[in-house]
DNA sequence: GCCGTTTTCGGCCCGACTGTTTTCAGTCG
């Protein structure tokens, strides 16, 4: 079966060439709009696709089933092969980059013979780009910017990829007889936003087996790095005794920053536990999230190791449904909510502003209370009527006061208008803030790691607004998110700020994504206590109510 | 290329922004 990323892939490729080529807009549209609907349909498409029932699928007529149907039959696609007749497939990866479309791309081409990345940065080192017409010295800087930027990117992978390519090496660790034990250390179990290497501690009891089992690139002392088809390195620590299995562990779990702090000397670590090797060195039990240099600066009151886990979430809050721009209905982003063991939640869908999401104006926010009420009573389940409401530029919120104040749960959010200067930015959040009917303040810098950087914002004011405000702070959990950053955690929690753990689900799936906030939530220290849909269903009740004295 | 139909053709989102221009084209969301 051909992999449906793959599909999407190749309609978004088919679209971009058929626009260097300057062919008809709105075909051009059609292949874009068909790679995202299928996107949106997510399984589904497979089931459509294996069933040969494309054309029920609004968006796929004719022409994109034929393509399809093409490419998964020969994993190859006929339409997009002699769209590359005549020119090189490398070309493709410069639509990639932002800033460069299809007129650009095609003058690049043409006057330059530029088809490749490669080739686009070293005619930007020569100047060659800003002497073209339509382009200048601006647009060449933006375009090395972005080069230089990519290439450090490209060191890295997102938490949940390094999950993902951490749980295949396990199994395959696992399929090893000589393996005993297995843990994974370093970036990855101290939990770090993004991940430049995955490293694991092993126990075996025979090493000829077991280092024959890998290619083996480097090894030095008994750390070999092993090679894989992985974007980043993988390294695998090699210990043969239960006690040097933990001591290992011990040592490569912590920051050096942190462990040169804790005054660490491989000889004075005694004992055979994690506990053991902290009391050696005179100092409390720190979990594995926190092991960073800034746990030393941090003030005793926000010291203390987090007690967070996923048994301990009882409200799922902010996620959105079919009704906006979500990919499941209502009905089974519940249903998994339930399964997962939450006891309420509050549907958090777009608001009107926000027309790339299908937001809802304020009619259809009335006809899903209706279908929450109708839910909510025949499962016993409560559902709180929330929305996500675009912060606009001047920093009202999308609807009037009068209509918020019956909406019982208010996600304040920046979605447009990024560039402002730090001082505007931060004035328009802090504006948000001040709403009397603004819960929580949703990914409260922007950023997409990875890709994006934050807006500029001075995110200390914005802290001390939550605070003052009684609004809670968001932890969205989408790892490319990862927002508020846990640096800032430690700041906040000072100020006695409350936080939210939101996984801002678009699927059933997403839900997942939690953990991951969970995660960083655990890395800043956040207690249970701290988190607003750790409330039991009747304490979030009463939360909720705080609105009613604010707005007075 | 897709859709919908008053059904086989005509319409398909468009405003904001940016950097290049010197009044606007190209790109993005």
């Amino acid at each position: 079966m051909a992999d449906r990323k793959e599909i999407i892939n190749l309609l978004y490729n088919i679209a971009d060439l058929l626009e260097f080529k300057g062919e008809n807009p709105f075909k051009v549209n059609a292949f874009r709009n068909g790679a995202n609907v299928i996107r949106k349909l997510g399984d589904q498409f497979d089931i459509y696709l294996k069933e040969k029932r494309l054309g029920e699928v609004k968006g796929i007529g004719k022409g994109l089933q034929s393509v399809i149907y093409d490419f998964a039959e020969k994993g190859e696609s006929t339409e997009l092969k002699s769209l590359l007749a005549d020119i090189p497939e490398t070309i493709l990866e410069l639509f990639t980059i932002h800033g460069l479309g299809p007129k650009k791309i095609k003058v690049l081409y043409d006057e330059l013979g530029i088809k490749s990345i490669g080739e686009l940065e070293y005619a930007c080192k020569e100047n060659r780009i800003a002497l073209l017409k339509g382009f200048g010295k601006t647009t060449q800087e933006k375009i090395l910017t972005e080069l230089e930027k990519r290439k450090y990117f490209s060191n890295y992978v997102l938490l949940n990829q390094a999950d993902k390519i951490a749980t295949e090496i396990e199994s395959e660790l696992f399929s090893i007889k000589a393996v005993k034990q297995i843990s994974r250390t370093g970036e990855l179990r101290r939990i770090r936003e993004i991940i430049s290497e995955i490293e694991f501690v092993v126990l075996i009891d025979k090493e000829k087996p077991f280092i024959e089992h890998f290619e083996v690139l480097d090894k030095q002392d008994n750390r070999i790095l092993i090679k894989t088809n992985y974007q980043i390195p993988v390294s695998i620590s090699i210990t043969k005794d239960k006690e040097s299995f933990e001591k290992k562990l011990f040592v490569t779990t912590g920051s050096n920053e942190f462990l040169s702090k804790c005054g660490f000397d491989f000889v004075k670590l005694k004992g055979k536990t994690d506990s053991d090797f902290f009391k050696s060195l005179k100092m409390d039990y720190v979990i594995p999230e926190m092991r960073e240099e800034e746990y030393f600066s941090l003030k005793e009151k926000v010291r203390k190791n987090s007690d967070l886990g996923l048994n301990k979430m009882q409200g799922l809050l902010h996620f959105h449904t079919t009704f906006s721009d979500g990919r499941d209905t209502l009905e089974s982003m519940i249903s998994k909510a339930k399964e997962l063991g939450f006891k309420y939640a509050a549907v958090c869908d777009h608001s009107k502003s926000a027309f790339y999401a299908n937001g809802l104006n304020e009619e259809r926010i009335l006809e899903q209370k209706n279908l929450l009420k109708k839910y909510s009573d025949e499962n016993h389940f409560t559902i709180y009527q929330g929305i996500e409401s675009d912060i606009l530029t001047d920093g009202s919120l999308d609807y009037s006061n009068d209509f918020l104040k019956n909406i019982d749960f208010v996600v304040a959010s920046v979605h447009s208008q990024f560039n402002l200067s730090e001082a505007d930015m931060t004035k328009r959040i802090i504006k948000a803030v001040e709403n009397p009917y603004t819960d929580l303040l949703g990914h409260p810098t922007g950023r997409l790691l990875l890709s994006r950087d934050s807006y500029k914002c001075d995110v200390k004011k914005i802290i001390d607004a939550c605070a003052a405000n009684n609004v809670a702070i968001e932890i969205n959990s989408n790892p490319r998110r990862l927002d508020l950053d846990w640096r800032w955690i430690y700041y906040a929690r000072n100020k006695g700020c409350m936080f939210s753990i939101n996984a801002d689900a678009h699927s059933t799936e997403d839900i997942l994504y939690t953990n991951y906030g969970i995660s960083i939530a655990r890395k800043g220290g956040i207690q249970k206590s701290e988190v607003i849909n750790c409330l039991s269903a009747d304490e979030f009740k009463i939360f909720l109510k705080r609105k009613a004295k604010r707005a007075l």
